[in-house]
DNA sequence: GTCTATATGTTGATAGAC
DNA sequence: GTCTATCAACATATAGAC
């Protein structure tokens, strides 16, 4: 009865990384439980469904886009909160040519099964675009969601362009790109 | 021996839909074989394994991705054939944002398996991005590679977030921002 | 709480009759 | 060329001893 095992926690760790590199449908439970050092029938002690441990996983990057938005504002300055952001992508440029952009990624693959979990997905990408908007609207620019959802597309499209021709230098690219377009508004 | 049967047509077709519309790894030879109304055990009279089925779908996506750009192409303008492969987006943005993007999809999800089917997919995007390139060299302008870049990155992740909110709005709202964008180029 | 053993279903793929 | 029957592997999930 410890009620410190650190369990569960390791499971959606492996998962978030797991999830990450093959994909949701591609990672078996099997797959978590080994990565984790958790015995496979165990795993249902602490998630009752695969689905279950997704939402977990989701929760979890959900709260880690919290922290990294909230870094990026701690100059309370909005053109440097965006700033920010593009580099906290750039420096992540390596990880998202080798295995794709873990929010993109996971979006593009639940958005094809109509499971609720569609909706959490969802809610990832949501987050990062009213995050956006919020910055767009502090420097007192009109069509705030408008520019918001330009530069999100942009730079996921760049991370889908950096994955599939593996050059982490496609992210750089757009990211420096961005800077100069949101200097330009 | 029916040199004329359709099978091999109408299983890659079947297969060009069903991965579309629910992924490579989701969807099973037994749902191909049944939408296209061939027994399971003679799918592989046509295809010895799955990967060499994804590979025709590819090959068909990639003629018939030529025949987009040639026809694109028509007038010999190079700005008013970007601006025509920007309008077949928008036309298709209904389909983009209920299924996702087609190419960008294929390119996000067998990037993280490690057959040679990668590459093939990788060929699509490379495909569209070299016919951009070019588009924008016959303009005369400098970092015509670049500039494909930054316009094929900004319509997959339109593609990206159309599809994750079902607005096919996002689609056109970016095209048009495309469109005025090499108009200032 | 933990773990082994296993049920149950689906998958890609094969064998072989016609 | 076509199709039925089936295999072997692997998936999610459960039962129940400890």
């Amino acid at each position: 009865m410890p009620r410190t095992s650190d369990k569960r926690e390791r499971l959606v760790d492996a998962a978030v990384t797991l999830f990450h590199h093959r994909g949701y449908g591609q990672t078996s439970l099997a797959d978590i439980a080994e990565q984790s050092g958790v015995p496979l029938g165990n795993v249902y002690y602490y998630f009752k469904t695969k689905d279950d441990l997704a939402n977990a996983v989701i929760a979890e990057r959900i709260h880690h886009q919290q922290d990294t938005f909230a870094e990026c504002e701690q100059d309370n300055d909005p053109q440097a909160s965006l700033y920010c952001f593009l580099d906290i992508l750039v420096d992540m440029s390596g990880d998202i040519s080798r295995y794709g952009c873990p929010i993109g990624g996971l979006c593009q693959e639940l958005n094809k099964e109509d499971t609720a979990l569609t909706d959490r997905a969802d809610e990832l990408l949501g987050q990062a675009l009213k995050w956006s908007a919020k910055q767009f609207r502090k420097m007192e620019l009109k069509d705030a969601t408008q520019l918001a959802q330009h530069m999100m597309a942009t730079m996921h499209g760049a991370s889908l362009l950096a994955n599939t021709f593996n050059k982490p230098r496609i992210i750089k690219d757009e990211a420096v790109r961005m800077k100069a377009w949101i200097k330009s508004l």
